[in-house]
RNA sequence: GCCGACGUAGCUUAGCUGGUAGAGCAGUCGAUUCGUAAUCGACAGGUCAUCAGUUCGAAUCUGAUCGUCGGCUCCA
């Protein structure tokens, strides 16, 4: 549920036509992203001999198993294997349990060698044409790894830059699988383990291969490891926001309407716009001016960005009364720089920052779409900044500074990545070598006088320019990249953009494209899960709701709701949310009501609190703070959403 | 899009190898007036995702479509 399997939110903005072969839909972003981190080596050595221990099973209980390849990965294991028949989960038990079998019998982990057609010809004989198929990339290239001119020097049984010649086995009861190893000694040293799931993948991650039946395990160097992280995977599972969601009637799908089509409903609508308000708070007083644009345009708009050709198949289209052309807008920046191109602009009146929350739409391949994760509909927070070379600095600035503001109340830890292009691979860049140095250099410049902490991670950048993305962790500890900073010299230069220089010469524009929260879908998706629906004060959809005891108590009730609705402010943020249960319910009914709504605050009042003018204070964890004067209550509330504190869990 | 699993009332779900749908919660009505997570009872709610087909007969079998879920970049 939680992986890392999903690439960065690239290129925001544009699309990269570099998003790689296995390119699943253009705005591929849209999960946990975490990088993955290097493993030790011992743990990655006992997850990659339960992969040959779980392959020994199955090749015990089918010997026709045809095998792909089987690495560790993170969180355990996985082997990729051609079987005549299609698994069930319940064979997964059949599977786990004949691999316990064989670890009892303590079998050992044999290393041999043998030269390398040798080792055709043998495993031609076993009938295992993928591991022939990787003897045969091992002699002719020496790896076989999938990119093409890849510079693996780890790839290893390398004799000479071109071949190997001699390759290594590992023998693990019946099952001989090639391998370089290294790996534990016997498979009593084989930790604690558990399959997961079945899944397809192609043979080599290509859609053109046959499809292999991939088998998930989770692997730990000890049971309580393991059941820690399944205790993870279920607390995950328990978070899930398209559970939550329904539960606390934020959004919901509509077969009608359609897969990945999200309807938020008021209680969810409130959330986004408590989320903007926040959000335009900090961007106006940064000189960011809101604009409109329509949802459709003409498809030149993308045939003079240069997006067009390879990316129409990914928008809807849209016919009209006329022969144009139009399509509805997955993106942003076209529209904008028309608004800068509107008229002739002097340097004066630069920088123009362009804000907008809107939405784009993209048609993402059905098999993709998930809860608000991966949707059809997004909705940016998009801005669009156009400076002279000179302001560059000073706005990627400006834009880091509102990251750091917007995410302090979300108590997520940001981390910091420099996104910059790969030098093996111009090819797959737009500008010259000294192009990306300069722009890189001047987002480390941005960095070093932020004083930031950050990393820098080849082959991240859009195929434009280097970009700084922001990853936030949630209290899951799940990394998600939200928040980005992109320069653009490409964009203007498509448009021709330009701006009167204090000399009278034309000059070209800058573009920076900025996305603080990434998208209102899947900012929701994150925080949702981050505060498992519990949300604080200032972001509940209802703050309090007030409680009476008995029938007599409805008048009392209902002053109190006034009370503390009358003490609102004038502005959204400020207006409490309050709400009275008349349901003629017990009041434990109601409590428990409320308490699965995840309401911050429950107000219970009887005759008690009637006669004082006070509440009874509960908080959604169960804490009873007693009673207090209404007075007091709202000033607790006020101050909470007026610091978005972040307690009360 | 591809592979697999799945779709029964608003939600959660029972329904064995085909004989014509059962519950809990939510809803409505009535009784209850309650001190910090479910008061009791009655009623109502389903062309079993949709459309075709097989059959005397389909929620159950087959096919298509729509939708949901797990995957489809981890490289011996």
């Amino acid at each position: 549920m939680c992986n890392n399997k999903t690439p960065g939110w690239r290129d925001f903005c544009f699309y990269n036509p570099l998003s790689g072969p296995t390119k699943r839909g253009f705005f591929m972003s849209m999960k946990a992203e975490e990088k993955q981190e290097a493993l030790p080596e011992d743990l990655e050595r006992m997850r990659h001999s339960t992969a040959h221990l779980m392959a020994a099973a199955v090749q015990a209980l089918w010997p026709d198993a045809k095998f792909g390849v089987g690495p560790a990965v993170k969180n355990g294991f996985y082997y990729d294997i051609d079987l005549p028949v299609t698994l069930t989960p319940a064979d997964l038990g059949k599977i786990e349990q004949k691999m316990r079998e064989l670890k009892n019998k303590k079998l050992p982990y044999e290393r041999m060698e043998m030269p390398i057609d040798a080792a055709i010809e043998e495993m031609g004989q076993r009938n295992q044409p993928f591991k022939v198929e990787l003897l045969n990339l091992l002699k002719e290239k020496g790896s076989t790894a999938v990119a093409k001119e890849t510079g693996d020097d780890d790839a290893v049984g390398v004799d000479d830059s071109s071949g190997a010649s001699q390759v290594s086995f590992y023998k693990t009861g019946d099952f001989v699988d090639l391998c370089r190893g290294p790996h534990v000694k016997n498979t009593s040293e084989v930790g604690a383990f558990k399959l997961m799931n079945i899944a397809g993948a192609y043979w080599r991650g290509n859609e053109k291969n046959k499809q292999l039946q991939r088998l998930y395990g989770a692997a730990f160097r000890t049971k309580e490891e393991l059941d820690t992280y399944l205790w993870q995977l279920e607390e995950a599972k328990k978070r899930d926001h398209r559970k939550l969601g329904q539960e606390l009637d934020l959004f919901t799908f509509s077969d009608l309407v359609g897969a990945g089509l999200p309807l938020f409903t008021p209680r969810g609508t409130l959330l986004r716009r408590l989320l903007e308000d926040f959000l335009q708070s900090l961007q106006e007083p940064a000189g960011y001016q809101r604009v409109v644009i329509p949802h459709i345009t003409k498809s030149d708009l993308y045939k003079v960005s240069g997006h067009w050709d390879k990316f129409k198949e990914d928008l809807f289209h849209v016919t009209g009364k006329s022969e144009e052309e139009f399509c509805i807008k997955p993106m942003n920046c076209p529209h904008h720089t028309q608004i800068y191109a509107s008229r002739k602009r002097s340097y004066r009146e630069l920088p123009m920052r362009l804000s907008e929350a809107t939405a784009v739409y993209r048609d993402e391949l059905p098999g993709t779409l998930q809860g608000l994760s991966r949707v059809r509909m997004i909705t940016q927070d998009d801005a669009h900044v156009f400076c002279t070379p000179e302001q560059v600095v000073d706005e990627a600035l400006k834009i880091y500074d509102i990251v750091e503001k917007f995410y302090a109340p979300f108590n997520m830890k940001l981390s910091v990545r420099l996104s910059l292009w790969d030098p093996k691979h111009p090819e797959n860049y737009l500008g010259t070598p000294e192009f990306w140095e300069q722009t890189q250099e001047i987002l480390r410049n941005v960095l070093r006088t932020k004083g930031a902490e950050w990393f820098e991670e080849e082959g991240e950048a859009a195929f434009y320019a280097p970009k700084i993305d922001f990853t936030a962790r949630d209290a899951l500890d799940r990394a998600w990249q939200l928040a980005t900073i992109q320069l653009d010299y490409n964009l203007p230069e498509r448009f021709d953009l330009k701006y009167v220089a204090p000399d009278g010469h034309e000059a070209r524009p800058v573009m920076l494209h900025r996305a603080i929260l990434g998208s209102f879908e899947r900012f929701l998706s994150v925080i949702i899960e981050h505060y498992a629906g519990a949300f604080p004060a200032w972001l509940a959809p209802v703050q309090a709701i007030v409680i009476p005891i008995a029938d007599r108590h409805f008048d009392y009730a209902s002053q109190v709701l006034m009370q503390i609705q009358g003490a609102s402010g004038a502005t959204l943020t400020s207006t409490f949310r309050v709400e009275l249960d008349e349901a003629r319910e017990s009041m434990q009914k109601k409590i428990r009501n409320a308490q699965l709504l995840k309401i911050p605050y429950m107000l219970v009042v009887g005759d008690k609190e009637a006669e004082n003018a006070t509440v009874s204070v509960r908080l959604r964890n169960g804490t009873d703070l007693g009673s207090m004067p209404v007075a007091a209550f709202i000033d607790r509330l006020r101050n909470e959403v007026k610091n978005r504190a972040d307690n009360n869990a």
